[in-house]
DNA sequence: GAGTGGTCTAGACCACCTA
DNA sequence: AGGTGGTCTAGACCACTCC
């Protein structure tokens, strides 16, 4: 497999290469606006990404780095902390800090359909069925945490892959969150135009399940009635902890499935 | 405006209740071996889900609420950011600390099915049908990052609720990563036993996809044939990045749904 | 015992937001 | 202009792991 001998005995006993052969040079700029954490952060990812950090290897103690570096001490674990909590770099106290067995590749962020497919040379493209505004229902005002009957739009799109029907979205929004252009929507996705817009992100609670399709279901997305769909419904969340997005999707299983990374919360 | 008046503008003008009226007590215990910013954190937390703190209010300047506490500013600092990322609480550099929005519960970790029922008050059983070594193909080397042929452990189990059957479950384990005992696995979950044997889960990487029962398939989950079922296939890796466990499993439809939370990764 | 990360302190200056 | 969080420093002591 790879050329370090990562493999060792079936117990656990981790093989460390006690003294980094090369011990790698690193450099912070100060004139830079960047942080400092920040520069040595993205250095020690590069180095890692790149192999000239073996997964396994030992990174040497925080305070000769800050030392070799100019860096304080804390400024170094601030880095370094950053790495950890992105799953690059484990930390053993009276050990060391070490490259992480690797095998885990980078972390699939919260993501639109449409960024996915775009990042796969799926070329997609959307049709809007229908965008307009009505009188929440009891269960989309429950999802966006606002009244019932009060005003949402709602958003029907199919999204298509090489011409083909892949998946029908029913998303509700706030009323007057972002402008819903349908020329912008047939050409972009969704979380990017809210991001375009000034909203950050920060996390979406989500149900998937499956069901047959029934004969309508069919038609819309060229499959025989019977045949299995994903369901998926999603209330995304902002910030500052408002819902931005309610949305209900089915999509054809046999042209999709949802890939994602789930992390431990300590 | 008035002294509390959470609800206001359809726009987003955050309401902001600039004095809190009742500053709120908190205390650290410096004999106590829990670390004071943990401490705090937890204090926080407390209030923020009692309610004492309401969404939208400001938590006042850390210096203040270090000198308040007796503590040092980088300590306040590390227990409100350990809140910000479980995303409890929002800062705005210029404006201050704010508890979010809530809206959002408490996020999902990475849970064995297992746990998942049980917290549901579903009564969960399970069925040992296989618990052998055997080389590994490919498509399991692969995903656990060992060499194809070497010995893996494979696990097949039927999962209950309510004496129905519900998954059929198949998964592999390194060899000797944790004794696999067929009377533990009928009566818990394999995360737990994991945890128990002083594994650290980290992450995993999940697949999910949908097709429909085939006959043998039907008669395993007392579903009929064509009925839709779910599938997942997962990789949970260890904090050092090793893989610890691969599983392909299916779930009957019509009585269970995957619920998860993803998060933004900055 | 030696070396590591984990925690903590008491300051400092800067960038940004609101007004 | 005043207040906030964002960054940074130069120390300190402790807990844990390994030899």
């Amino acid at each position: 497999m790879s050329e370090f001998p990562e493999i060792e005995t079936g117990g656990y006993a981790p093989p460390v290469s006690k003294a980094e052969s090369a011990p790698l040079e690193f450099e912070v700029d100060r004139s830079s606006p960047v942080p400092l954490y920040y520069q040595l952060a993205q250095q020690l990812e590069g180095a890692i990404e790149h192999g000239r950090l073996a997964p396994g290897s030992l990174l040497g103690n925080e305070i000769e780095l800050a030392g070799r570096l100019g860096l304080s001490r804390p400024t170094v674990r601030q880095a370094i902390q950053s790495l950890v909590d992105k799953g690059l770099l484990v930390r053993r106290r009276g050990v060391g800090t070490q490259v992480v067995h690797s095998q885990v590749k980078r972390p699939l962020e919260l993501s639109s359909l449409f960024d996915d497919l775009q990042a796969a040379g799926q070329s997609p493209a959307t049709q809007v069925l229908r965008n307009e505004t009505e009188p929440a229902t009891a269960q989309v005002a429950a999802a966006l945490g606002i009244a019932e009957g009060s005003d949402v739009v709602v958003l029907q799109r199919l999204r298509f892959t090489h011409g083909e029907p892949m998946a029908h979205m029913c998303n509700y929004l706030p009323p007057g969150l972002i402008p819903l252009d349908n020329a912008k929507l047939e050409s972009t996705g969704l979380y990017r135009m809210m991001r375009a817009a000034g909203i950050t992100l920060h996390s979406a609670r989500q149900s998937v399940g499956a069901r047959c399709a029934t004969e309508a279901e069919g038609e819309l997305l060229a499959e025989e009635p019977g045949a299995a769909l994903l369901t998926m419904s999603r209330t995304t969340y902002d910030d500052t902890g408002r819902a931005v997005e309610y949305g209900t999707h089915i999509y054809r299983a046999s042209r999709y499935a949802f890939e994602f990374q789930l992390l431990v919360r300590a």
